[in-house]
Parts: C-alpha cells; structure tokens; sequence
DNA sequence: TTGTACGCGTTATCAC
DNA sequence: GTGATAACGCGTACAA
C-alpha cells in the first residue's frame, strides 16, 4: 500500500482509456457525461485511491477555500471562541481555516496578512491588534479583491463588513447592575480608548452613570493593558491617591481578577465593601471561588455570523460592490458573586 | 491604487523586453543573472506591487511552506502554548502554521489530515484525539511523504518522529510530593488510558506509590474525561462509597479543580484534610484563590522542539529515510496551597 | 547571461 | 457524449 506517487486524472484516464477531460467532468458531476462512463470513473478514482490536486484547482479557479483568521491572541478563550463559530459554519463548506495571531503587534498583523493575500485566500477574518494605527494592509487586501470582516476589533473602513457586540450597552448594562446592587461611587478600569471596544465601554460607563446622576464625582479613572498586573496596579493607585469608591467596572476580566486579589490581599470584603464586574466572561470567572460578575459577549454567535456574512459576499459573485453589513449583537450580564451586595440578582 | 488584477512575471517581463524566465531567474537571485538585469527586475517589481503566487509555486516546486498543526482543542493552554512555540520557531522560516481541532473526534482528525494532505502541506504536527483508535490516516500522510511529528498525545508508529514529556515522572514526582508531605492514602483520578499520556501518568503514580509501600491499599480508581464534572463525579463516589483516602492525584487541572469544588462544598480541608494535585500546570491553576498545585509540561518548549525536529527532516531531504527522533521533556512540579500539608516545600 | 519550451494538475472552450 | 488544446503562474532543463 506504498502509494509515494500522487495519481492523478490521466492516470484515471490512461487506465480507462478515455480522455482528461472525461475524466475531470465525470469526477464534477458534469451532465454532460454518461452515466456508465461516469460511473466507471468514480468507481476507479476509488480503486486508486486518487485525491484532487487542489493546489492545481486553485491556481485554475482562483479559489482556495481557504480562509484567514486572524486575532491578537489564540488562548484568549473569547478569540477561540469566535474562531470554533467560523469553524462550525464554514468547514461543512468545506473551507478550511487558517489561524494568525499577531501578539498585539502591529508591524506582524500587516505581515501575516501580506503572507495571507500571497497563499491566495477567499477571505479574511480579523480582529485588530491594539497597536495597529495605520490601515494599509487591510486596504491591501480590499484592492485584491479579497472579503475582509472585522469582528469585535474593528476599525474605520469603506467597503468591510463588521459583526460586533454592544459594547456601549454591555458597560451600559454592568454598571447599571452595580447602581442597582447599591454602589455609587464606580470606577472603571479601562482599555485602551485606540480600540472601540474599549472606547464603547467606557462610553456605556459614563452614560450609566450619568443616567443615574452619580457622574459628578471626579473619579479617577484608568486605561490600562488587558492584564492581571493592571488590575492589581490600578487598586494599588486607588488606594495611594486615597480615591473614595466602593465597586469597579473593569474592560476585562483579567483586570478584574487583579483587582479582585488585589482587594483580597489588603483584606477588603467583596462585594461587601466594593464590587467588581469583569468583561468577556474567561471561563475562569466561573472557576473562582468567588464567582467573578462579567459581561459575556456570545463569542460562538458572533463567530457563526462573521461566516455567514462572508459567505453572503462570497455568493454575491467576486465583482460586485463588497457588501457593507455591521451586525451588532447584545451582550448578556452574568450576576455572579463579585457584585451581589443585595444577595439578589 | 486600485491594482485589482495580479501582475505576473510577465507583465514585468514585458515591460522590459526580457523573458520571463530571465525575470524569475533576478526575482530568485540566481547567479546566471546580470547584476543590473537583477536590479532592473527588482525595481519594477516593486514599482508594479508584484507579488509570488505561492499557489503556482507549490504546484511547481511541491513545496507550499504551510505546515499543519492538529489538536484536540484550541482553547486548552497548554496546546495554545504548544502552537506558539511551533509559530514562534517556523515562521522566521518563512512557514505558515495552519491550525485545526478535532474536538476529541478520530473522523474530524482523518477528515481534517486528509484535508491538509490535500492542500499539499509540507508537515504534520499531531496530538490525536482520545478516541482515535484506527491509524490508517496516519499512515496515508506518512505514504505521500509528509513528515509526521507527534507531540504530546502519540501513537506507536513507525517513522514518525515525537516529543512528549514524561508523563510518568510527573506522576511520580506528584506523588512522591504528596507523601513527603504527609499524605498517604492517595487516590488516582485518570484520565482514558486509551490514551498514552495517561497511561503514563497512572503508572507514575502507582510506582510513587509503591516505592513507598503505599500500594496495598486497595485504593479506589478512576478513568475519566478532562472535565470539572468528573472530578465533582470521582470525589462524590469516593465519598458514596466511603473510601478512606487523604489525598487526590488528577490526570488534568480541571478535573482537580471539579475535586477541589466538590471537597470544599462538602466543608472539607483542602490542603489539612485532603491535599489535591492537578496536571498541565492551565493558567487558571494560579488564579485561584487557593492556587492549585499541578505538573508543569513546558509547552512552549515542546513546540519549538516539534518544530526543530520537522526541519531537521526537512533539510535531510524528502526522499530521505524518515528519521525518527523521540525527544522527552523534564515536567516541572508546581507546589502550591492544595498539597502543602506541612506548609514547606 | 539570456531565451525557448515544457510541465506541475486541473478546468474550460472549443471542435467533433 | 467525448477528445484535443489552451490556460492558470511559475521554475528550470536545455539550447543559444
């Protein structure tokens, strides 16, 4: 069973004695083909064991059914997520799916995508690092033709599509629960504002409190990188500058979880003297033992539906005007421990 | 700007009056090219934005500098980690690393195998599903002359190069840890031993066991998944049936993490009472308020070795012998508040 | 040093 | 219904 030598449709044809291109329309389930020939081409395809070349059919149709996705970083279990959803709708596609990440790294972002438009690919999903300013690379890949759609990460750009979550609304609503939960003085530990997301979140913190006149106390307020470190170096500050507050609001759950050790290590009660709300419901949130209240943002979903606007514009036909639709998608509160102070949800 | 159509070497070969083959020859820094010819080529090349089809490259040259990396599961850390060490050492190669999961399913994993073979990949990184039994789809990829690499998870397969890292001394040291600590009565929650890494694991822990003479106990076992459910499963039939055991050894971080749940809503010491050790060393593991102690596998590490040993059968050429190197990695035990009877390490 | 011609595997457009 | 033939874009013997 040693098979080294790739076979392909002329030796299916030299065997049959037919031609190619017999061969090739027989394998494509082309009418124009008798049902007995065709049958015996499927039938030795199989003997032999042949499988379709598509590095040749690509270079002739110029699709690859490849797709890129590219995101900041895999292990974010939010990035993994959506990526499990574009898996989940366009494999059975039969696509396939590259995965970048960039590292929060600008310069490599435009690399990857560069290295993407080389290997010929139908499309490109992707969520932009928080270091990218400069757009031409996903101009780049706009003039070649290529579908682009951001989700989550997006930026400003004629011609793109975009499925993202409310972010606004998702703060909107975080902070709103902590008010009702009976926390006035709320600080938000944010990202930072370069990227929309974080930007929309600290706009729904804002409103929030503004709805509820409690925004005319001068709170101190943060923008820091994703991580457990800001979060414990943002409490550290709160308390150096004396600020008064009793809850934080945090653009990310990594931020919260410092600041819920943080608060822990100095003997703070939580919820009890302050409350804490994440962003992006990591599942570790869940995995505490004090369940930390976060946002969740329907990663899966969103990934599904980035899939099924690209195949729109796929099936729209490769010339038309590429199709602009922003998909907003709600986030859902998880009332967990962090933020009960009432004990209720 | 809008160059929407590739350019091709012959659209620079036309420009300057020159073949193509001269061209490709200066794109490929031939030396049977004139110095300015080159310089000539280059210019315009750049002028007119040229880019390599990398699809007809790889049908040319059977080369296509993509490799692909199959796991069970994207959004576990430690194969997270895994596929940044391969990026991390192919990419300055000028590699693209394609990522697929097989969800722990042995069709998706021949589906997705002969998927990539069909995209005429350049190598394989493999951690087989649990359930994968037959071998045959391995076998395809190593009979067109793929290299095949195991990592982690593998299988007995000639020709097939692998890096694990000895999951037997990991084992063995947790335990060996656990007793020097004061336990004694230590209980094994597995995981498929269908599965070499816990077929390992568990052996480890049964020769800890008896290098002590702790293994006449007639201890309760357990062959679970890695899941939260079953470490809450295997610490509820351990109390159902009323065994009489001071400590859990868990085959992965999240079964020790359901166990570590489940003792502390029975009200039970962890470490006083019973002390819990889990494996992958998952981030999660040190966010705990209680960080759990686990078994480091230098994930990073492993990947970066994988990939070396994918170059190393590369350079030694592809009709070469397949060489077939086994690299074991040391684990590193972390010991932290769930297995610190005595408090000291 | 450069050009010609061919092949990689497939599909599409012609004829027949 | 089937068979030549060209074309996708590139690299490379071979010839000049």
């Amino acid at each position: 069973m040693s098979q080294k030598d790739k076979i392909t449709i002329y030796d299916i044809s030299r065997k049959l004695n037919i031609s190619a291109a017999t061969v090739s329309r027989a394998l494509n389930n082309s009418a124009r083909v008798s049902a007995k020939t065709r049958d015996l081409v499927l039938k030795t395809a199989k003997e032999l064991n042949y499988q379709q070349n598509s590095l040749a059919v690509a270079l002739k149709s110029g699709r690859t059914f490849n797709v890129g996705v590219v995101v900041p970083l895999i292990n974010r279990s939010f990035f993994a997520s959506v990526i499990r959803g574009i898996e989940e709708e366009l494999e059975p596609k039969g696509y396939h799916v590259i995965i970048c990440q960039t590292h929060e790294d600008a310069d490599k972002e435009a690399q990857q995508l560069q290295a993407l438009l080389n290997t010929n690919i139908d499309g490109v999903f992707i969520s932009v690092s928080k270091t990218t300013e400069d757009l031409k690379h996903l101009e780049a890949v706009l003039n070649s033709k290529t579908p682009l759609i951001f989700f989550d990460r997006k930026k400003d750009l004629k011609g793109v599509s975009t499925v993202s979550i409310d972010d606004f609304k998702g703060a909107y609503d975080a902070v709103t629960h902590l008010i009702n939960q009976g926390y006035s003085k709320i600080v938000h530990v944010g990202g930072d504002r370069n990227l929309n997301i974080y930007e929309d979140r600290y706009s729904g913190y804002v409103a929030a409190l503004e709805a509820h006149q409690l925004s005319n106390q001068n709170l101190p307020g943060f923008q820091m990188s994703s991580s457990i470190e800001s979060g414990l170096e943002a409490v550290n500050q709160l308390y150096d500058s004396q600020a008064d507050f009793d809850a934080i609001f945090c653009a990310s759950d990594y931020i919260a979880l410092g600041c819920v050790q943080e608060l822990r290590s100095r003997g703070i009660q939580i919820p009890q003297e302050v409350g804490v709300v994440g962003f992006s419901n990591e599942p570790f949130t869940s995995h505490l033992e004090n369940p930390l209240s976060t946002v969740g943002q329907t990663p899966v979903l969103m990934g599904k539906i980035a899939a099924q606007v690209f195949l729109e514009q796929i099936n729209a036909g490769k010339d038309s005007e590429p199709l602009e639709k922003n998909v907003v998608l709600k986030p859902e509160l998880f009332t967990r421990s962090t933020s009960l102070k009432k004990g209720t949800v």
